[in-house]
DNA sequence: GATATGTCGCTTTTT
DNA sequence: GCGACATATC
């Protein structure tokens, strides 16, 4: 009682003195980042509805649990190791522990921390907390992703690794351009050197919580002996940049606190209650950071699967949760393993599987459940006829006409893919039977050019050291200066030691650019000094909280709104007209993007809050359209679940990856088979693992083997299906296939002989001996026979004369109106006439044969 | 400096 | 079989 007497005393006291940037003081900091200005009233009021309800609390939510589940809920002091199995209710279990935290009173809302690796985790987190307490947890700021807290902390505390709180953060592209630049300087040559791999060395040090200075002499010296040199340039130019990337959300947060003693314990005092979601995927420096945090009272619960750890190729320890009982002596340990969403076979499939890796910390998962389909194997001739099975089983299950299953929505089906390009086959097939469907994880929104480039306008006015942004947008729209002239202003920032947006003022001013390049560039300059007088800073970092990131700032009347500003921007720069201008296909979409994205906007109040969103959250889940089928990346469906699942290509190489297994051996191998398990287990109802004898790998037909997986899965849990419903399809394959190979690179093309190898695979797999596999080796040999080898030229096949309708990848159709020699000049739909070799276009017809 | 064509390398997985 | 980047040509 006394220690909440003092709560509403300190919150009261921080609503009257604000809290000063950059520093920690107890009293007010906290208060002032958890429950400022307008929060402070129903703040107030929780506090009461607490009060009341230690009289008689209301502890329903304990009712529902599983004994496991409940003594992972009950046990609140200590360290807490759950080891929740997939659909075991570990989500359930997290949120009913801190709803038993805030309700026991012993903690208020703001001083648990609760972090978890996606947004969309922290999302549901904070759903069902609320769901459970009966009303919306305001004051839970600090439930959030590792990098969304850390971004909080370091922005408060920005000065300590000399940063400046507005600093931006660096997507994985701007960070790429950034270490080409370095590397270029340093006299090597990028093309035996890309930065790709550098990026990846630095993202692993920083993983590891290494700076330059603890990076060990061998693997610093890799590189050609310049990585650890180069990476401490790097850091050098993000703090010159003001700006820091992913990794460093996590690391400076680790060195600050390793540092900075007091305040370290400071926040040890104030996070009381600390919990970990998907604690098999930390890294070190997470792993550090939260140790830190939780060295004080050690009230740290971990939740986590070892069997699911599918992470580690970026950095994640599995070790970490291996060893939380040696880290936190006394720990608690409870295991969930009652699963609650599949049926007996797939469970028990999905066991069979994961069996196979060592080292695990070993669960049994066991279900109620009695009844329920077997896990469905099938083989196919090529990833195409994949795709096209999978397509009209979803269309006999949508309809509801498969025997013994029930009919099923669209929403209730997934396809989980191991790599991204796999999608492509299932899009393209979805297409042409127009079956809806959405992808998760492909291209983002924020990653298209547009919005890229608008954002880089935004970032400058917003942070005007942010030199990456500026030489995105110098010349776009294009002001007539190219690299010359960028080189000239660079060469101006450097040796005055300014920034570009300086250095390209001093360049002006000294005479340095001539013609277009000064005119367009003094142009650009005062159209910047004009926004940026127009973007109120509103945001004081170190004094946020997780809705209002804004103080309250008095508008000047005369001072515009951030979304008339952006649209300000984007006319004034010229950036709008030259889309509106451009006459490629493409360029209305981009509009519409441009759109879009100023509509986004609405939901902040400045354009600097807008972007530290999108630097954070790379969330695509739009499109609630109507019911569609689901097509992701295994790793993207970590966490959720389908009735229907879909598991293609299950072949050597592909699942598993045979770069995973070539970079990290028996492990990669292992996370491989654990991926294998987390997609089975991925499935409530129906699963259907599936592979194919050949498919195509940079565009060479391969043949393939069926994954070893498939040989580990229980075969009294699985049925062999046939594939059913094809036929007569030859005529069709073969134009597919002509209508790609008039593409531009038009070489010759042999379809693979079926591999024998895949036949013992498969005989293994039990496909072999199923009357459905023998059909399919005789349609197989039917198809084949006309197909291969199939030769195609681009030079036979650009026979045109005039009058041709023809189709070009980026200019669409058109139509041919003269020819010299190999050279066709082109009168386009949409794109005007063009002159082009012939090579590069096909004609309209054979183009239709191709989805798009 | 901008455009059209050629070349290379590559595909896991993402906060 | 695509896109990023380099080169050639205007």
């Amino acid at each position: 009682m006394r220690e909440q007497l003092q709560n509403v005393l300190s919150l009261a006291a921080s609503l009257l003195y604000p809290a000063p940037m950059s520093s920690f003081n107890e009293d007010d900091a906290f208060e002032a980042a958890a429950a400022p200005q307008s929060l402070s009233l129903s703040q107030l009021a929780m506090q009461g509805a607490r009060e009341s309800a230690l009289g008689a609390p209301d502890t329903s939510y304990l009712d529902s649990l599983n004994p496991a589940q409940r003594e992972a809920v009950e046990t609140l002091d200590g360290p807490v190791l759950m080891l929740a199995g997939a659909g075991t209710g570990k989500t359930k279990a997290l949120t009913a522990r801190i709803a038993h935290l805030l309700n026991t009173g012993r903690a208020r809302p703001n001083e648990i921390l609760a972090v978890t690796f996606t947004n969309k985790a922290a999302r549901e987190m904070k759903d069902r907390v609320a769901a459970l307490m009966g009303h919306q947890i305001e004051g839970m700021p600090w439930l959030g992703t590792f990098h969304s807290v850390c971004v909080k902390l370091l922005r408060r505390h920005a000065e300590l690794v000399d940063l400046k709180s507005n600093f931006t953060i660096l997507d994985t592209d701007d960070q790429i351009r950034l270490l080409k630049q370095l590397i270029n300087a340093a006299g090597i040559d990028e093309k035996r050197w890309p930065a790709r791999q550098l990026a990846g060395m630095i993202d692993s040090w920083k993983n590891r919580a290494l700076t330059p200075g603890h990076v060990s002499a061998g693997e610093g010296a890799e590189f050609n002996g310049l990585g650890v040199k180069l990476y401490a340039q790097y850091q050098e130019r993000l703090k010159t940049l003001n700006a820091v990337d992913f990794g460093d959300l996590l690391l400076h947060m680790v060195t600050i606190f390793q540092k900075h003693g007091d305040l370290l314990e400071q926040y040890q005092r104030w996070f009381k209650y600390i919990l970990v979601d998907e604690y098999q995927d930390t890294n070190v420096a997470q792993y550090l950071w939260l140790r830190l945090l939780a060295g004080g009272h050690k009230n740290i619960c971990c939740v986590g699967d070892d069997d699911q750890s599918i992470y580690g190729w970026r950095g994640a320890e599995v070790g970490n949760i291996l060893r939380f009982e040696r880290d936190f002596p006394g720990a608690k340990v409870v295991r969930l393993e009652q699963n609650y969403r599949s049926t007996p076979h797939i469970l028990a499939a999905a066991s069979s599987v994961i069996a196979g890796n060592k080292d695990r910390l070993g669960k049994d998962l066991w279900t109620a459940e009695t009844e329920g389909e077997k896990v469905r194997l099938v083989g196919h001739w090529d990833g195409e006829e994949e795709a096209r099975w999978v397509g009209e089983e979803i269309e006999a299950m949508h309809g509801g006409t498969r025997a013994r299953l029930r009919q099923y929505s669209l929403d209730d089906m997934a396809i989980l893919v191991r790599a991204s390009h796999q999608m492509r086959a299932f899009e393209d097939r979805f297409l042409s039977i127009s079956l809806p469907y959405r992808v998760i994880g492909g291209p983002r929104f924020y990653e298209r050019m547009e919005i890229r480039d608008a954002m880089a306008y935004f970032r400058v006015v917003c942070q005007p050291d942010d030199d990456l942004a500026f030489e995105r947008i110098i010349n776009t729209p294009k002001r007539g200066v190219g690299d010359k002239a960028l080189q000239d202003i660079q060469v101006a920032a450097r040796s005055n030691g300014v920034n570009l947006v300086e250095g390209a003022r001093i360049a002006v001013a000294d005479g340095l650019l001539k013609g277009k390049a000064k005119s367009g560039v003094a142009q650009l300059l005062a159209d910047l000094d004009r926004w940026t007088s127009l973007n109120v800073q509103q945001i004081r970092y170190g004094v946020e909280d997780e809705d209002a990131l804004v103080e309250d700032v008095a508008y000047d009347p005369a001072e515009i709104g951030h979304i008339e500003l952006a649209e300000r921007i984007l006319d004034e720069s010229g950036y709008t007209t030259m889309w509106q201008n451009d006459k490629n296909p493409e360029a209305p979409g981009r509009l519409e993007n441009l759109k879009e994205l100023v509509k986004a906007l609405e939901q902040f109040e400045n354009l600097a809050g807008f972007l530290e969103h999108v630097a954070l959250i790379m969330d695509n889940d739009s499109g609630n359209d109507g019911e569609k089928v689901t097509i992701m990346t295994l790793h993207g469906a970590k966490g959720l679940e389908f009735p229907v699942v879909f598991l293609p290509g299950w072949e050597e190489g592909l699942f598993p990856s045979q770069r995973s297994m070539d970079e990290s051996g028996v492990k990669g191998l292992e996370e491989e088979r654990r991926l294998a398990y987390v997609g089975i287990t991925r499935a409530e109802e129906l699963c259907t693992i599936s592979f194919a004898a050949n498919r195509r790998v940079y565009g060479q037909w391969q043949s393939q083997l069926a994954s070893r997986f498939i040989d580990e899965l229980s075969p009294e849990d699985v049925d062999v299906t046939a594939p059913s419903g094809l036929g007569g399809q030859a005529g069709h394959m073969a134009g597919h296939m002509a209508g790609h190979g008039a593409g531009r690179y038009g070489g010759s093309m042999t379809m693979a002989e079926s591999p024998s190898t895949f036949e013992r695979r498969a005989a293994k797999a039990d496909v072999y001996n199923s009357p459905g596999w023998k059909r399919m080796q005789e349609r197989a040999q039917r198809n084949a026979s006309p197909k291969p080898p199939i030769t195609i030229n681009a030079k036979a096949t650009s026979s045109f004369t005039i009058g041709d309708r023809v189709f070009h990848k980026k200019f669409g159709y058109g139509e041919v109106m003269e020819i010299e020699g190999d050279k066709l000049s082109i009168e386009f739909d949409h794109s005007g006439t063009k002159k082009l070799v012939a090579g590069f276009v096909m004609p309209a017809d054979q183009a239709g044969d191709v989805p798009f």
